[in-house]
DNA sequence: ATGCCTCAGCTCCTGAGA
């Protein structure tokens, strides 16, 4: 079983692109973040011919999430359970006995900002949502673009980047306090190689010069953990020509 | 340089992303 993880970055511009990538690499399992647009807008045709089945939790503009999947999704959850969010960041399912979350983390802005308090009380959500879905749930995977990047190894600039947004001491307390429910971060199960990130800015020639951040996550419980072969960050569709700026990240379970 | 790209939208500028 193959899950994966992609912010595509409006998904009416990169639904070509998530088409291409299926068909060269067909994971079972595959959360969109960023969609920016409303449910019925969303493609599901199109997917289906693909030979995938979808749930959408969309928005107009901003945000939104998917799950793509071979076989149906159940128990489908919108959003953190008792927490008011007029944002669109969260889809629950069980898929092929995994339940799965996938998930769009606030981006925060700045750490002096209300868009910043509002991530971290999201994050207190999460994880204490996340707590009741792995008692309930062995087997799971949190998956998505979490906007935090663990510790230096995910940053291109760690100086010149320390204490700045996706790189604070709050952010990363709770990526950790998420690892504390007994999760595991899977890319670091496996050898990597150095200076590997999912993110790379518009900018600058970012991604040409490597000058990216570790922000795209797949944190799998122990049941998954045993299973897990293989993870990695697939840098191939960031070369494309109008790439999202974020790259997929696949999780290989036997 | 509080910018550089990219995307959406009450679209020729602005807000947001990260």
């Amino acid at each position: 079983m193959k899950l994966a993880t992609w912010n595509i970055n409006s998904l009416t511009v990169r639904l070509p692109q998530v088409l291409d990538w299926l068909a060269v690499q067909p994971v079972d399992v595959l959360a969109l973040q960023e969609l920016k647009l409303t449910d019925d807008k969303f493609p599901a045709q199109a997917f289906a011919e693909a030979g995938y089945q979808a749930v959408w939790f969309g928005q107009k503009t901003y945000n939104g999430v998917a799950l793509l999947s071979r076989t149906p999704a159940t128990e489908v959850v919108r959003n953190i359970p008792g927490f008011e969010d007029d944002q669109a960041r969260v889809l629950g399912a069980t898929i092929d006995g995994v339940r799965v979350i996938g998930a769009y983390f606030p981006n925060g802005q700045a750490p002096d900002s209300d868009k910043f308090a509002y991530k971290m009380r999201w994050l207190d959500a999460l994880r204490e949502w996340v707590r009741d879905e792995m008692a309930a749930h062995e087997k799971l995977v949190l998956m998505g673009d979490y906007n935090i990047t663990f510790d230096d190894l995910d940053v291109w600039d760690p100086v010149g980047l320390a204490g700045t947004i996706h790189c604070t001491p709050e952010e990363r307390a709770q990526l950790q306090s998420l690892i504390g429910l007994g999760l595991s971060d899977a890319v670091r199960l496996f050898e990597q190689p150095p200076k590997n990130y999912s993110w790379w800015d518009y900018r600058d020639l970012a991604f040409r010069r490597n000058r990216g951040l570790r922000i795209d996550h797949i944190l799998i419980s122990e049941a998954l953990k045993a299973r897990a072969s293989a993870c990695a960050v697939d840098k191939t569709p960031r070369k494309n020509e109008r790439p999202s700026d974020h790259a997929p990240v696949v999780l290989t379970l036997d």
